[in-house]
DNA sequence: GAATGACGTTCGAAATATCGAAACGCCAGG
DNA sequence: CCTGGCGTTTCGATATTTCGAACGTCATTC
């Protein structure tokens, strides 16, 4: 009975094993073979045959009472790694953390991977008020693109049919009072940050949270990342702080596009 | 020929697989084939299928022009499922901040792996003179524990058979001006640690750079993390630094080891 | 306290997914 | 026009993986 390769090419085990992987999630820190076997439809023996691998080699570890699996360190070195591969991420920091001591809001450094934005650099800013996604949000933390602002910056220079594509892939769900939900609107939207070269989420993602995000374009013209800064809740008109803040996060973008290649 | 299979019940396509992960670090972030098979000593067309394996699941992708691997925004999330998993993170995040915002330096909580410390959590100090190191340094960073305060915190309650096989795997490799290069020096500083419940660290890992550290115990008196203050060089003696942060720090300590389980 | 069930773990025979040599198409340099 | 290196594809042989079954251990149940 041959059963139809899923992929031809590709291996098996490897994928196996880091589906495996993927399972830990910080809601879900520890599990049993019994468990990981069930949830990937494998046999108890063979789920073992990889559990036992990845732990001899470091990624799993096995807690001594429970006798079920974490995570190890060894996956912190992987992450930590693409991190460090990012060479933006370097040229980047001591100008959020100008930009941070010059605003004295919490700045944050974003790249795209595909529908999303992820966080690969952020500044905190002055203690005091923080915003309750001050705290849930980390380096390597996912955020929507379409109700960021980072993430508007991100999608606005894109082709049109490459953005075409992504827009139909993404559920425009409203997460918080001002969310667009309305692809027309977003458009629009994105529009105006190709006008202006800067993009404004006012409590999009999370109620009165506001941000302001500027694009990093390569020489090539592609926009490779965009940096922004958070502001917590304030009587002040959005544009006004638009006016205040634009000019600074744009020669920030700037400065830091002039040494990328 | 029966080659001796070196590890049996292991799998060795997710070894290799994961070799082919480890093999991109900071320093070399980007490889092809060729040089990822010579590396690792397999044939080219099979380190083609896993990186295939690994492409098609965006643990890895392809430079357009080049046609070489980067890493992937995929591991990030790997990284920091890790990190998420560690629910000390969380417990000691306010404690942290508070810590930085009442003496104004960097702190930092950090976890033991072996012989290694590992930052999961940092806060930067006022904007300033940063210490070269306080660069390089970021969530994640894996230091060494013999020079380093942390590092001693976390060292000096181990039980003695178990600290004894740890020390001789560990080369006491001169860093910086003041390392401590003999373990005797070193079992005596520990012991020190045990006495007063905290832990020096006096231009041990770089010059110019000193830090104090408390370890966090766990009810079962097992010290499973510790934090610290780094504290840019000043004509101060360490013995009135130590009198001046050491009890906040390690009220800071105590207030996080109650609500760790 | 015996019986039950769930768990992690080990073993072996069966077979399948994996392996590596060889060849392909491509590009750059000689 | 050849040469050498690259990433990629193919394919038959086989080494690697697979799954069922069984073991020892632990809680829980009766």
């Amino acid at each position: 009975m041959p059963k139809p390769t899923s992929d031809s090419g590709l291996s098996q085990s490897l994928e196996r094993g880091l589906a495996i992987l993927c399972a830990f999630t910080p809601d879900r820190p520890a599990l049993g073979i019994s468990e990981l076997a069930r949830e990937l439809a494998l046999t108890r023996s063979t789920t073992h045959r990889y559990v036992a691998t990845l732990a001899s080699l470091g990624f799993l570890e096995q807690d001594d009472a429970t006798r079920r699996y974490r995570l190890g360190p060894r996956v912190l070195d992987l992450g930590f790694s693409t991190l460090g591969s990012l060479g933006l991420r370097e040229i980047a920091g001591p100008h959020l953390r100008r930009l941070t001591d010059t605003t004295g809001h919490t700045s944050n450094l974003a790249i795209r991977d595909d529908t999303d934005v992820i966080l690969i650099d952020r500044v905190r800013g002055r203690p005091g008020r923080y915003h309750h996604l001050e705290f849930t949000l980390h380096v390597g933390s996912r955020i929507p693109t379409y109700c960021s602002a980072t993430g508007k910056a991100l999608l606005a220079f894109l082709p049109r049919p490459d953005l075409d594509r992504l827009l139909d892939r993404i559920d425009l769900i409203q997460r918080a009072p001002r969310t667009l939900t309305d692809k027309q609107a977003l458009l629009a939207e994105l529009q105006q940050v190709r006008r202006t070269g800067l993009a404004v989420n006012d409590e999009e993602l999370e109620s009165a949270l506001r941000s302001i995000a500027a694009p990093i374009r390569a020489r090539s013209g592609e926009v490779v990342a965009a940096i922004n800064v958070a502001i917590p809740w304030s009587p002040a008109a959005m544009s006004d702080l638009v006016s205040q803040l634009g000019p600074t996060l744009q020669a920030t973008a700037n400065q830091i596009a002039t040494r990328v290649i």
